[in-house]
DNA sequence: CTACACCCTGGACTATACTACAGAGTCAAG
DNA sequence: CTTGACTCTGTAGTATAGTCCAGGGTGTAG
């Protein structure tokens, strides 16, 4: 078996090379082992870290976020910060579907409804996302 | 009746006076009328529209983006090139909340087990968002 | 009619999140 | 044992999305 090598981890997690190295130094992704060369050496778990994080960010969560929402998976003694945290950004997460929810409705309003050229009636799109 | 100034539209949709001027620029807003000294003057749908944008852009949604959704609100004769970028857009929102809710029963499952320091199991939140 | 808050343009600067070298060393297939 | 693909560090550059002046004009309350 050929050790995990940071090209391999880039094309399973389809992330660039430099990316990686990038979130190393940010802290999102762990330190990994090094070869007596220096070349790191990746396990399975990274790939899937690396995936979460394209995707969370997709979702409009930024780095340090994201950091924040890995802080809960590490905080292995539950301790009352990483809990407050995780209850946080649920709450965070239930607005934005909210929110996604109502976007949605109003842009399928916007798109089955014959024509909304008529004069007057305020754009469901929006007030779809008023406070 | 004092006009919408751009300090007051700012205050209203809570956004920087800079930032409004940016997406002027952009083309996310509309240029809006003059007074004969320059200053802008705005109506209540602008407020709209940047709350609109402020909100889009909490969801991950990037500035060209958000112009195309808003593209489909001015798309007043509905040609297909619009309806194909909205379904395009309900479809991305579609998948967005799918994930969230994913990432929402990881978290859930994290805070809410007692202990999940135990070895060999994979952890929830990284598999919540996995392809 | 004057202060002071507000607005104008244009350009420079910042933060975030990458992305692209340069120059040097490493790995493995043939 | 070479050759081409891969990796290393470190630094510089880019795209996005603002943010902040400078130097000047405008609006209005007192």
């Amino acid at each position: 078996m050929t050790a995990l090598t940071i090209g391999k981890v880039a094309k399973l997690a389809d992330v660039g090379i430099e990316t990686i190295r990038f979130y190393e130094k940010q802290g999102l992704l762990a330190k990994p082992m090094r070869r007596p060369s220096g070349y790191r050496v990746y396990r399975d778990d990274d790939v899937s870290c690396l995936r979460f994080i394209r995707r969370a960010k997709l979702l409009g969560f930024t780095l340090k976020e994201i950091k924040e929402l890995l802080s809960v998976r590490d905080g292995r003694k539950k301790n009352s910060a990483t809990l407050t945290i995780a209850k946080q950004k649920v709450s965070d997460i239930e607005e934005k579907i909210l929110s996604l929810q109502k976007m949605k409705a109003a842009l399928e309003a916007l798109t089955s409804s014959c024509d909304h050229s008529e004069a007057g009636d305020k754009c469901p799109l929006l007030t779809a996302l008023e406070e």
